[in-house]
DNA sequence: ATGTTTAGTTTACAGTCTGTAAAGTAGAGT
DNA sequence: ACTCTACTTTACAGACTGTAAACTAAACAT
């Protein structure tokens, strides 16, 4: 891919990344994501095949920058089963405030149409799995919680660290970002680890 | 109002609740609810001043036919404050299959206009007066947990009875429902309650 | 340097949708 | 029999997406 498209690309992308989430998917349109690009709309579609595969497209871009690897890296290399948990919160609490208002708009879009539908699960589907993997340290260190299955605990453990969690008690509640992490690794430590540690100091 | 008006608000509500539950906001005209219903497109402005509102006024038709003050009778009227937050448990998972199609819809449109955004406003301050009632009555008997302001604590409750959780555990990973009120209810106590109750039978 | 590919522009159009307007009709109520 | 009221029909303005095709200018290769 030649150098200028791909500056062009990133213009756009970004432009879209800014109206999108300042209006919402239905609220801005395409012409006036060119304009702010300085691109004409068609040039638009040299890029994209449609809106929807731009709103997706402006998301793997976001995630590109986050580094996510690099953020969840500390949790595979935890010592142990409870302090990948923790680290776990944490990466969830530093990925999160940087993708929060891009992954809302594809949440809010993705039942008109497969293209956001599909990168909405596949987001769901890699959280999901990193969180098994903590779970089944848990179990294999013999300290999941009696009446936990592992696919139940890693449910529960996804739904709780969740976008809208984040959204509720950080961007709702303007609960700061450190409350945030010390609950939920309280909570999570509290439900499915057995004997919970209650605050030692 | 006549009779004959009312039924064919009637007729239009129950048409768009079916149309926009299958298909989304976006994902449905006036057009084909004005044919679904029997009527003109034009009617439907005669009794809704815009598509928002008529989606505002299909989760309102929706609520009133669900009877929300007699499944939330029990939690006020509970002995104890443990026994109020298990029966709120029970009504939110007894409210929610019920308006979650709609609320969802209501949720994702928020962003696009003052109505939804409203409509959606109501309902979650509605939520969260009920269940800090709850946390000020375990406050009341001095079990609420150490560490735990009544407002963090229902800050806590009302992220965790949301129509996310439901839609994450109940839609999405096909918990049962009486799975998902037992480890609600186990959660929540166990968080919230001071020396929580470890399942005596 | 010259010819060719590539990236983007301009203009145009088909089709969809919301919301407004206005004139006409049929039934309900009195 | 008369009058509202509720609804229909037709029409239109304005916004938006996506497609098409002809044109231009920069980038690249030989």
């Amino acid at each position: 891919m030649s150098i200028r498209r791909q500056q062009t690309r990133s213009k756009i992308l970004e432009s879209a990344r800014r109206l999108l989430v300042e209006r919402g998917f239905y609220g801005v349109g395409l012409e006036e994501v060119a304009r702010d690009a300085g691109v004409s709309r068609q040039a638009l579609y040299l890029h994209f095949k449609s809106k929807a595969e731009l709103l997706v497209a402006t998301a793997h871009y976001t995630d590109e920058t986050v580094g996510i690897d690099e953020i969840l890296r500390p949790v595979p290399e935890a010592k142990t089963a409870v302090e990948a948990l923790d680290a776990g919160v944490v990466a969830f609490a530093t990925v999160e405030p940087q993708i929060y208002d891009v992954a809302s708009v594809i949440y809010s879009t993705r039942r008109s149409g497969p293209a956001a539908e599909a990168a909405w699960q596949d987001r769901m589907a890699f959280r999901r799995d990193n969180i098994r993997h903590s779970i089944e340290r848990l179990q294999a260190e013999g300290i999941l919680a009696d009446g936990w299955t592992a696919d139940e605990a890693a449910d529960f453990a996804w739904a709780i660290l969740s976008l809208h969690t984040y959204e509720y008690l950080v961007v709702e509640r303007r609960w700061p970002i450190e409350q945030f992490v010390r609950r939920l690794q309280q909570i999570l430590r509290g439900i499915l680890v057995v004997e919970p540690i209650v605050g030692n100091p």
